[in-house]
DNA sequence: AGTATGACTCATT
DNA sequence: AAATGAGCCATAC
């Protein structure tokens, strides 16, 4: 029994399994990520509304952090709180590896806040919708 | 099965 | 202007 346990959870990571409606949320929060521009940032919140889901930002983030399992990749990077902050960067490979990518990207940062964040920010509601 | 926990955000104080 | 509380809802234990 355990080991069925087990295997199931081996599955669970290497794929994506979760219930039919959590599933196209997971999914679709993936595909505005990838949607963000090179250079540009966006918010959890942000997402969350343009999906509709409106005040579930927090599931955004459970979406980020599920993204190591998923392909092609998405640039969790370009996700910022609401006011520009890093606020997951911990969950990166390292804790500053995400200050790194975007600086890679010409997005200055400074004591784990992007600079210029409003003038850098996309809005998916605004550019897709 | 119920509680705790967030890579959040908004309103209120 | 900074701190606090409440809403959010899928996972983890």
């Amino acid at each position: 029994m355990a080991k069925q346990r087990k295997e199931k959870r081996e599955k669970r990571k290497g794929e994506v399994t979760y219930s039919a409606e959590s599933y196209s949320f997971f999914e679709n929060v993936w595909d505005v990520a990838r949607l963000v521009p090179k250079g540009r940032i966006t918010s959890y919140g942000a997402i969350a509304r343009y999906l509709g889901t409106g005040r579930s930002a927090r599931m955004v983030g459970w979406a980020m952090n599920a993204v190591d399992k998923v392909t092609p990749k998405v640039p969790a990077h370009r996700v910022v709180n609401s006011q520009g902050l890093l606020t997951g960067k911990h969950h990166f490979k390292t804790p500053t590896l995400m200050q790194e990518l975007l600086e890679k990207e010409k997005i200055k940062v400074k004591d784990d806040q992007v600079v210029d964040f409003k003038t850098l920010f996309w809005d998916p509601m605004k550019e897709l919708g």
